[in-house]
DNA sequence: TTCAAATCCTAGCGCTGCTAGAAATGGGAG
DNA sequence: CTCCCATTTCTAGCAGCGCTAGGATTTGAA
């Protein structure tokens, strides 16, 4: 029993390790220069090994994503509890700003996560959590979920424009001044909508 | 004279079936499916032929991507003249929505467009004026150019996140119609301002 | 000491983007 | 009309990718 308890110690060991290598190298050079053949050099076995643990580089992308989700839930929370608004959404920018790869990685459409789903990783719930917890306090409780994707939708875009070269990085903080004074206080009400039955799925 | 403009319209007349060719398999099957072999093969000439057109992959995918801005900016276009920005709103994210590959191609980082700079083909200036001009009927001229970026960038992460499954699709109206209320009328001035100088590029 | 099961590796498949160098094409000069 | 040379185009192949079948090796238990 033992035994077995140990050899199964060491998987978890040697699964944290490819995760932390495809993670280091991504971060250094791209998720380009993250092949199965260097992961395998690193963590110094063969080629196979790797799929014994994961079902492709996906799915070695999505458990890297998912340490992406952790942490910036951490650094949100840690933000919002000793600061306000303005200070999560600077928590957020910088995360997104630091590991720019990391980032990309978490929200890559070929690493499909999906939200609001009974089997979601918790991590990944946290971070939104956070965010609506911050948004509480200055907006109260109405229609309280929407308020936070879309405001997160919002950071989420101004991230990534600017990674993108869409966006200069030097106006940002101008931006991000903008985007809170739209979110601060409640919203007012109607007289906007969206289409006028144009939209379709 | 005449043989050598002959030869180049032939030439613009392949470079155009090229772009064409790769953008219909990428619609329909995703850009893995767009390859170098199947894209010659459709074009009935060899492989390298492509590469006298293109420096490599990204560069179609870059041509692809500056049809995609052309059109986005023509449907904005139309959307403002015959309505407000509630209308221009709901015109992007049927753009985006319809033509899932096409936006994404649009902004992927793989595609380098650098914005705001002297040498951005025009089409890509021309989808960012259109939003700008239907924010300034409801929003005045004060920092409009960043005023545009945040509302731009926040139609952006909605269409993003929802692309990717972390927003579910069936309420994406209702989160339109909550940036809209935030985005109607001028902004109040001050009071948030992000960060208390925690950031650093 | 032997054996079966779990573990791991060697070798290789089919594919990718891309390119060097040979072959074919075609307009202009004699 | 014929020849030549520049341009255009193709054939063939490189190095690398993600991934896997099947055999070799290790390992704990009998």
């Amino acid at each position: 029993m033992t035994v077995r308890e140990r050899r199964e110690r060491e998987r978890e060991d040697r699964e944290r390790r490819i995760i932390d290598a495809a993670r280091e190298i991504a971060e250094a050079e791209g998720w380009d220069a993250v092949t199965t053949r260097r992961l395998a050099e690193r963590i110094e076995y063969s080629q196979p090994v790797l799929y014994s643990h994961f079902k492709g580089k996906d799915a070695i992308m999505a458990a890297v994503a998912i340490d992406g989700f952790a942490e910036l839930a951490a650094e949100l929370r840690a933000a919002r509890t000793e600061a306000g608004l303005a200070e999560v959404a600077t928590a957020y920018t910088r995360f997104a700003e630091t590991r720019p790869v990391l980032y990309e990685t978490m929200f890559t459409s070929a690493v499909d996560l999906t939200f609001a789903s009974t089997e979601t990783p918790a991590p990944l719930q946290a971070g939104f959590g956070e965010l609506r917890e911050a948004l509480r306090a200055t907006n109260g409780d109405e229609d309280l979920d929407a308020q936070t994707e879309v405001f997160w939708a919002s950071l989420h875009g101004l991230m990534t424009l600017m990674r993108g070269g869409r966006l200069r990085r030097e106006d940002h903080d101008r931006r991000l001044a903008l985007l809170l004074q739209r979110f601060s206080g409640q919203a007012r009400r109607g007289s906007f909508q969206p289409g006028r039955g144009k939209w379709q799925v």
